[in-house]
RNA sequence: GGAGGUGUCGCAUAGUGGCCUAGUGCGCCCGCCUGCUAAGCGGGUUGAGGGUUAUCCCCUCUCGCGGGUUCAAAUCCCGCCACCUCCGCCA
């Protein structure tokens, strides 16, 4: 949510920023309509109430002919005062229902446009040549099978489309990334946490995963539970209410846990395999810190991605998205993007965005600073989504006998191993 | 799932319709006093919104949340939520 203020004072602002979203600028011209209405609406009431406030007062004091005067005043007003707040709850309600459309304002360095907008910012590592190796990689569905490591038919069977099983070396590689991702985590100071994959609706919505997201999300509406598609959600709604103290920020959190995304709107996408899954686990780190600071910690965080994915020895790139992919939330959005053999290009496997004070304005998350209570800035990042480290740690490091090579760091969370033989 | 209990300004508490502009203690902040510290004394200390915006000032809301009764609600009534105790069920 944007400070109303900021609209009101520089208007153009946000109407630059949704047209470098490619969106709307009407929207902010519809809410500072709203506001003025609201305002109008709250200066009415406010007028009214303080009368029969005054006017209860005297009643109180008042005796015989004089208060049955009062009286019939103070009851005019009693229903003066009904009308003028329920006219004001909606006026604020319409306001706030407008206001929570607008997306986060776009940092001015991220590029202008849609998907295909984004920046390539470095390359890291070349993509391997199997052509000079003298062989044709394999994908890692048919690895998955000879390794006995993925199970994507019985996942249908039980599941449905685009769920599988683990099993054998694949389980023991999740648990595997898992924990060597904790490790790296706690290394650089989280704290560790396990989070409810079920959420009450004002954490979804607070997270600003209702907005275009929401035909994304799973809904449980006997019990009106939401399914998380990311721990980014109960880690936003963690301090939601709070007021933090500064002599406490940064605050850096990594959980574990379980995704669940319809991935409407992907059909036909990424259909072979396990890379656009329903479900899927994932180490997420989260920070809370200082608007001021959070600029500096956005690159802490594509830091600590771009060692992890070193210590995979993976090839990747850096990209800045485009101002139009970035979600309803963030300011900026890095993404590291993994060389995936059988793909021919590169894969998303990991993002780091920086939510400013977005998510704190609608889950009313402040600290106390010398200079008054102010919302926090958040920021989110993926350290590992366990298939997407999967498909790439399985295509990238196979051997021409079929075996799968295990990066150097990863050995001693896999057993000592040092490759995945096939089974078969 | 059932029964009972509890929810007040960081913490602990007072408050059974107008004297609540929510009192008191602790904690915290500022100042005074004082060789230092403690004690003592004085003041301050929820958050949000509106008017005005030159820091001041004025007003409204905020006693778990939402309704209702009333001229007037922390207080009375209804619903919901959370927590505690016990029972049931279950991993």
């Amino acid at each position: 949510m944007i400070d109303v203020r900021v609209l009101r004072s520089d208007p153009e602002l946000a109407r630059q920023a949704q047209r470098r979203r490619g969106e709307s600028p009407d929207l902010v011209d519809e809410i500072l309509d709203r506001d003025e209405k609201r305002r109008t609406a709250i200066t009415a009431f406010e007028r009214l109430r303080a009368e029969q406030r005054t006017l209860g007062k005297q009643v109180a004091r008042a005796q015989g002919d004089e208060k049955a005067e009062l009286l019939v005043r103070t009851k005019e007003l009693s229903t003066l005062v009904k009308e003028a707040e329920v006219a004001q709850t909606e006026a604020e309600q319409a306001f706030q229902a407008a206001l929570k459309r607008l997306p986060n304002i776009a940092a001015p360095e991220a590029p202008a446009g849609g998907e295909d907008d984004y920046t390539v910012i470095e390359h890291v590592g070349a993509p391997r040549d199997f052509a000079a190796e003298g062989f044709e990689p394999l994908d890692h569905v048919e690895l998955g099978k000879r390794l006995g490591a993925i199970d994507i038919e019985r996942g249908a069977k039980v599941s449905g489309a685009r769920f599988y099983y683990l099993t054998g070396v694949g389980a023991d590689l999740e648990l595997a990334l898992v924990n060597m991702a904790m490790d790296q985590a706690r290394g650089a100071g989280f704290t560790t946490m396990i989070t409810p994959a079920l959420v009450k609706p004002p954490a979804m919505d607070g997270t600003g995963f209702l907005g275009q997201a929401a035909a994304d999300v799973y809904r449980l509406p006997a019990e009106d539970f939401y399914l998380v598609g990311t721990s980014e959600v109960p880690l936003a709604a963690y301090h939601a209410d709070e007021i933090l103290e500064p002599d406490t920020l940064p605050r850096r959190y990594v959980a574990f846990s379980p995704c669940y995304r319809k991935e409407a709107g992907s059909y036909g996408k990424d259909t072979r395999g396990i890379w656009r899954v329903h479900w899927f686990d994932k180490v997420e780190m989260f920070t809370y810190t200082t608007l001021e600071q959070s600029y500096a910690e956005h690159e802490k965080m594509l830091g600590w991605e771009k060692q992890w994915l070193s210590k995979l020895e993976l090839a990747y790139r850096v990209i800045d998205t485009a101002a139009g992919d970035l979600g309803l939330s963030a300011a900026r959005k890095f993404d590291c993007e993994v060389w995936i053999p059988t793909r021919g290009g590169y894969g998303e496997l990991t993002s780091t965005s920086n939510c400013t004070d977005f998510q704190s304005r609608r889950l009313n998350i402040r600290g106390r600073f010398p200079d008054g209570v102010k919302p926090l800035a958040t920021l989110n990042g993926t350290l590992v989504a366990v298939p997407r480290a999967v498909v790439a740690i399985l295509e990238n490091h196979q051997q021409a006998d079929g075996s799968v090579r295990v990066p150097t760091a990863l050995q001693p969370y896999l057993q000592g191993r040092t490759s995945l033989e096939p089974v078969q």
